[in-house]
DNA sequence: TAGTGGTCTAGACCACTTC
DNA sequence: AAGTGGTCTAGACCACTAA
């Protein structure tokens, strides 16, 4: 048979306990390791093994020399096909719409930590969105999105050289380009955006993504694929994106199809 | 400064790269602890340790008295809005349609594992979301839906009572209230769906879930909300999803709203 | 400076798998 | 029976935080 639950997930499920019912509130500071394997009559080691787990289930963080604590929840971005209606990047005489949409009831964006645009070889998921060779060249731009100082997600659009060659999107100042800005963009050349394909996954960090995103762990990523289209079902733009998973919720309206 | 990787991080980061690169080939077994323990000149406790990051990034799954496996890729199900039409679930002269949807050019679905149908008080979020008191009866219809034998998501579908009474939703046989069954249910008793929002967010699973559904360390999970409407807007079911992550991709196609 | 988490060791014992 | 992972201990030392 299973065995029993181990010491250190006793202890794990305790605390768990605990934090579930708010006896240890959001935020607050668990007790000391070394307390904590005094009051169980443990070795430190198991009690760090305890905090462990609750870290890797995403309940709990610590801060080295400070302590271990219960994980704050972060507020939520509603994430709707709104966020790309053509009233939120189309120059227009009147400037306005600000805060009506249902899907920003957060704080608006925060401006892009960075912003880089590479010529690169296309890979293959790249060439075969874009309608190009394998290995040839195509637009990367890359930006890493910030809220309130920290990082929340990146977002990579691909583009065929010829549909953005000279325009604001192969200019790496981080101005008009936008998160929809490129929208505009494209559309000023005459590949104006009509439909898109967003595939949606989740699944645990790479290392090289938890260090350059500063990711916890416990928190899982969320990738999104984006296929842009015209009218006419022509690709115009491929975008990747990863999203810390605890900040966002991807929410979409459709009619039942025959 | 930040100080420099541990040694465990280190070891981490060896065995990562030769799961990457192939080195280690997906399902092949990682050389014994105390071997690499010998061969990296440290204790026991930290390959162990080593494992055991790689094992809560998804990498590495470990089978007691077996030894440490780089982890296999599933076969992933597409999700898109046509798992949902009506030539699926309406039931019809002919009882074609087989597997010519490109949503599943994967395996057929299984039966349910389990099917288990409940009159219980509403919490909050499915009382708001019914349009009916909160801590009134609702009927949850639960199911947990396997793949090759193993868990891979469960669905819990809320309906108002005066909906779904004496319909054979509320029979709790395993039968023809399968995944989309209840949809032809709901249409027989005059309220036939039209439009479907799904919210979609990915977490850390809870305990409980981890236990209930087998899920290895390192595997998120993806939450769905469903709500279900006629053409009317009258909400018929409300619906809650904990998906493995790692065994789908939803896919959503729509046009740029103005 | 005192208190905190992070890491590592050497050894022990247990539980499971494989043959 | 041999080999494997899982857990725990007691103690040491390090690195960071906060007063």
């Amino acid at each position: 048979m299973a065995h029993s639950t181990t010491t250190a997930q006793q202890i794990a499920a305790d605390l768990r306990a605990q934090i579930n019912t708010g006896e240890i509130a959001e935020g607050a500071r668990l007790p000391a390791v070394r307390g904590l394997a005094e009051h169980y009559g443990v070795s430190r080691n198991t009690v760090n093994k305890a905090i462990n787990i609750l870290q890797n289930e995403g309940l709990v963080t610590t801060r080295h020399g400070s302590g271990a604590y219960a994980r704050m929840a972060y507020p939520i971005r509603r994430l709707g096909p709104d966020r790309y209606a053509r009233s939120r990047w189309q120059i227009t005489t009147v400037q306005a719409h600000e805060n009506e949409k249902p899907d920003s009831e957060a704080v608006p964006q925060q401006g892009h930590q960075t912003q880089e645009v590479n010529l690169i070889p296309a890979d293959k998921d790249v060439a075969r969105a874009l309608g190009v060779e394998p290995g040839s060249q195509v637009y990367a731009r890359a930006r890493v999105m910030t809220r309130d100082g920290v990082a929340t997600h990146t977002m990579t659009s691909y583009y065929r050289p010829g549909d953005v060659e000279g325009t604001s999107i192969v200019d790496p100042r981080p101005g008009i380009a936008g998160r929809s800005g490129g929208f505009q963009v494209l559309t000023d050349v005459g590949l104006p955006p009509h439909e898109i394909t967003e595939d949606i996954s989740a699944r645990m960090p790479t290392a090289d993504e938890a260090k350059a995103l500063e990711i916890p762990p416990g928190e899982p990523v969320v990738e999104v694929w984006r296929t842009t289209r015209t009218a006419e079902g022509r690709v115009i733009e491929y975008a990747h994106g990863v999203h810390l998973a605890s900040r966002f919720v991807w929410s979409f309206t459709y009619d039942i199809p025959d």
